[in-house]
RNA sequence: GGGCCGUUAGCUCAGCGGUAGAGCGUCCGCCUUACACGCGGUAGGUCGGGGGUUCGAAUCCCUCACGGCCCACCA
């Protein structure tokens, strides 16, 4: 027996106990012919407690894996998380402040130290959450990117674009990030719309007294490093400036004006200074003019501080903002020849800065020395699968951003200066390389031996056993992670798994990493394996504060998954974002939303009190159970035939929504169909059926198996609660695997019944009529009322046939036949058909009268709608037949109840 | 500067070519023996504006407005 109410944190532990004993998600390739479901875990970055966008992505993964076990695969959810470079760095590197201390201080194998203890407590706060939310991963094949099997799969990559010349060395501008010390790649740096200052600075005209040419800056500390002006060629106020030369300010060195077309007139002077060691657009101009001007001069180093060659010493060492406000003020106070000073203007001005993705400090671009990867080749296969459908992105509406960065994808910036990572696989040796002292960006034509291991011999000079420094780099995070879906399956050894579970089925994840991630999988799949790693991908939005706010630390609105499961129940919660996941859109989540499904678990849960004690009894179950195949359909009544035949609907309905990742869709309609068809309905009317020995025992077989095959259907979503339930049931339904998870979906029963669905609608409309006109008039709940409805036609036949039932349902005394309209009596209306109730002495009749003008009113203008459809030759013409009939009955149903409705008002008015 | 998404009941959102829906909230009435985390009923929308296509448009096309996101080298 059933407890009165439901106690979640009781139930969920139980069964998280239980599951885990019986290694329920545990997955071995099948060897009867079962499909594999295979879904890889978006691994959790190992820098903290998961969020509730966790919560929301794996709760979506767990309701696929879990639906199509369900449904006979050999479901396999696998589990791990991400050692996540930068992000995880920057956590350690906190702690480490709050200790007064940096990772110098510690050294690198310290520093590695520390992490590892940290990456292990931090993998057991996440994977104890994923197991909380009811994950049903196959726990032991758990990951990490940087355990030794990913290892091996990182190093073969790197190994097999290196020979094939994909991954290459070389000097570039890069995205440096001057806090976190290291190179980035171009889709880890975000734009940020920030208020800053245009300022004017006038630079003299060499050999032209009294002539300036006036450029406009955002970063005037960088003027120190110019090394040209450009100017539009076209420009009419400046073209006799070409190839001339100008002074730079503070410095005295001499620049040249270049034309370039990339010089937009209409923006402030029309004269922008270049500097390319320190512009991207810049550096650009220097590729385009080589001849004509000086090269990169840097003079901003990578700690993001005033080097000290080419700079004036009042400068030297100064960070880059205070080293903006000393040039400014040297500018400013440095006069021209004409007197006036060199700084002409500053102007209010807001525009886009590029920021670090794990920071937010501002980037400072740099020429630096990296290992780039060539991305086309390897894009064009991604590009192509999902040109030809075999990669296929849910909502498609991402397909086109996907598709327009893989076709303009720039060469992939692989190093990173940071310490918590892959160590890039490539050695140097030290007669062919000269490292001394040297950083290894900064050091040009580096020969590198590629190797997981240091090498025994040089690749390039052949010298074996020589002394080796192997690159102090490591490489970007997103590197392993793009190796994913094979790594997890031991690639490249070819696992027994790789062949089984390769390719995986879905991928779900957030927007916010399709390229970082997505993308990147689907080109080291195909380039490796030539198949795409997962042929859909579902991709979700992000949970948002209840005003639409992204949910972040700072502004102190974010919400814990586990206050939340601990509150409201996991169920609950996880059936709250679920239902609100809609493809493509983000979700504002607010805690109240959590009510109504709390709600839901204890209609459930009552539901099932209701089949288990009143209409079971708590009998025991006879063997065998209380199974389908037993039932007469003949026997059966109207009710019976119709929840049969609606559930099997709802069936198809939900199979049909999760096939295209509509789970929000499959959720709704199955809350929608266990509370009003099942509960409202069907439940109510069992209750005169199972006291009617004839009736009871089919009741008794439908309402086990409706609401056992539901839960199933519900299991996905709600894991627990439907646990409990099922297994409450799983003896009546006749059932016998251990878990709901085991027991099969339910299976089409071919109770499709369109006459029962199309009558119990008719009554149902019926039996509602007549409880609006008893609540609106007033009759008190408790008094049975008499009814009578008249002909011979329309649903005069159902109402004779199932009076008893909307007797029942309506709290009627009687229904009858009757011949002539009883006086003063209120209608009510089952199709074209009037149902009369006597009202004498009950009520007081001018309350209803507004109420019947009103509704008269109503059903006019339904009426001039469709005699005016039904007048149209085009529509009668040119619109389906089914549609114009629909029209037709309609019209006809709407006159009858005007009729009876008009006629009740006589009536009233009479009397 | 491109591209995408959104604008539907007081709130949060479904629906996406055939009479406007759900949940929550409102209001009225009920402790009717599964459930007051409940039951029954009720009010509330010219589906952002304007054009067009169609027999018919919230749903398709164009355009405008207002939000939001993504991409892009305007100093």
């Amino acid at each position: 027996m059933l407890e009165k109410a439901y106690a979640p944190d009781a139930v969920e532990k139980k069964w998280v106990d239980a599951w885990k004993e019986a290694r329920l998600f545990d997955s071995a390739p099948a060897t009867d012919g079962r499909r594999s479901y295979t879904v890889v875990i978006p691994p959790p970055n190992v820098t903290g407690a998961l969020h509730i966008g966790h919560a929301l992505n794996n709760t979506l993964q767990d309701a696929l894996i879990r639906w199509h076990r369900l449904h006979g695969r050999e479901a396999c959810w696998v589990p791990g998380t991400d050692h996540g470079g930068i992000a995880t760095q920057n956590v350690m590197e906190k702690q480490l402040k709050a200790e007064k201390l940096a990772r110098h201080d510690l050294g690198r194998e310290k520093f590695l130290e520390r992490m590892q203890v940290w990456v292990r407590d931090c993998k057991k706060t996440i994977l104890g959450q994923l197991v909380r939310l009811g994950c049903a991963l196959d726990f032991s094949r758990e990951a990490f990117t940087m355990d030794e099997v990913r290892a091996r799969s990182v190093h073969h990559a790197f190994q097999r674009f290196y020979d094939e010349g994909l991954i290459y060395r070389g000097s570039r501008m890069v995205n440096w990030c001057v806090r976190c010390g290291t190179a980035l790649s171009d889709i880890e740096v975000e734009s940020e719309d920030r208020k800053a200052k245009l300022w004017r600075l006038r630079y003299p005209v060499k050999g032209k007294p009294g002539r300036y040419l006036v450029v406009a800056t955002t970063r005037p500390e960088t003027m120190l490093g110019d090394t040209a002006v450009a100017v539009h060629p076209e420009d009419e106020r400046y073209k006799d400036l070409h190839g001339a030369e100008v002074e730079l300010p503070l410095t005295g060195r001499t620049l040249k004006v270049v034309p370039d077309a990339m010089v937009d007139r209409e923006f402030g002077t029309g004269a922008v200074k270049v500097t390319p060691a320190h512009d991207p657009n810049d550096y650009d101009i220097w590729t385009r003019h080589k001849g004509e001007m000086e090269g990169p001069r840097p003079v901003i180093g990578f700690d993001g501080k005033m080097l000290a060659e080419g700079v004036p010493a009042e400068f030297v060492g100064l960070p880059r903002e205070k080293a903006r406000e000393a040039v400014l003020a040297a500018l400013a106070s440095e006069a021209a020849p004409d007197g006036d000073p060199i700084l002409a203007g500053e102007e209010d001005y807001k525009h886009a800065v590029s920021v670090c993705y794990r920071c937010q400090q501002a980037i400072e671009p740099l020429v630096s020395e990296q290992w780039f990867m060539k991305m086309e080749p390897v894009a064009a296969k991604a590009l192509a699968a999902y040109d030809d459908g075999r990669f296929k992105i849910y909502p498609a509406s991402w397909g086109k951003p996907y598709r327009n960065w893989l076709a303009n994808i720039q060469d992939w910036c692989l190093s990173r200066q940071i310490w918590w990572g892959h160590r890039i696989p490539a050695w140097y040796c030290l007669s062919c390389n000269d490292l001394k002292d040297k950083p290894f960006m900064t050091v040009k034509g580096l020969k590198p031996t590629v190797s997981a291991e240091k090498p025994a011999k040089c690749a390039h000079c052949g010298k074996a056993g020589g002394d080796f420094l192997q690159d102090p780099d490591v490489l970007d995070t997103w590197f392993s992670s793009a190796l994913w879906p094979l790594s997890v399956f031991g690639w490249p050894e070819r696992t027994k798994d790789l062949a089984f579970y390769y390719p995986t089925e879905v991928l779900v994840t957030g927007y916010e990493i399709l390229y970082l991630w997505v993308a990147r999988m689907q080109m080291m799949g195909l380039w490796f394996e030539d198949k795409v790693p997962f042929p859909h991908a579902l991709i979700h939005g992000i949970v948002r504060d209840k005003s639409g706010k992204k949910m972040s630390k700072s502004l102190g609105n974010v919400v814990d998954p586990l206050v939340m499961m601990d509150k409201h129940g996991t169920d609950a919660f996880r059936f709250a974002i679920v239902s609100q996941a809609h493809p493509g859109r983000d979700i504002p989540f607010a805690e109240e939303s959590v009510t109504g499904p709390r709600n839901f678990v204890n209609k459930l849960w009552n539901s099932t009190r209701y089949v288990l004690d009143y209409a079971l009894k708590n009998e025991p179950a006879p063997a065998g159970g209380y199974p389908l195949e037993k039932l007469d359909r003949a026997k059966l009544s109207l009710a019976d035939r119709w929840i049969l035949a609606r559930f099997e609907a709802v069936t198809a309905e939900a199979e049909a929504d999760v096939a295209e990742y509509n789970l929000a869709a499959a959720a709704d309609t199955l809350y929608g169909f266990l509370w009003d068809d099942f509960c409202d309905w069907y439940v109510e009317l069992s209750k005169p059926a199972l006291a009617d020995p004839a009736r009871a025992e089919a009741a008794k077989t439908i309402l086990v198996q409706v609401l056992s095959g539901t839960l199933k259907l519900l299991h996905p979503f709600m894991p627990y609660v439907t646990e409990e339930l099922w297994q409450a049931l799983k003896p009546y339904a006749g059932e016998t695997a251990a878990f709901a998870f085991q027991a099969g979906a339910p299976r089409p029963t071919g109770w499709k019944d369109d006459e029962a669905v199309a009558q119990m609608r008719r009554l149902i409309a019926a039996v509602g009529s007549i409880r609006a006109i008893r609540s609106i008039l007033e009759v008190p709940p408790a008094l049975k009322l008499k009814a009578y409805f008249m002909g011979s036609n329309g649903s005069a036949p159902l109402l004779e046939k199932h009076a008893d039932m909307v007797k029942y349902l309506a709290r009627l005394e009687s229904l009858e036949l009757a011949s002539a309209r009883p006086p003063r009596a209120a209608v009510a209306v089952a199709g074209t058909t009037p149902i009369y109730l006597p009202l004498e002495g009950v009520v007081e009749f001018d309350k209803a009268r507004a109420r019947l003008e009103k509704a008269i009113e109503k059903l006019g203008k339904e009426l001039v709608k469709a005699d005016g459809m039904l007048g149209n030759k085009s529509f009668l013409e040119r619109a389906p037949k089914e549609e114009v009939e629909k029209v037709k009955s309609r019209r006809d149903e709407a006159a009858a109840e005007q009729g009876f409705l008009k006629d009740t008002l006589a009536a009233l008015a009479a009397g």
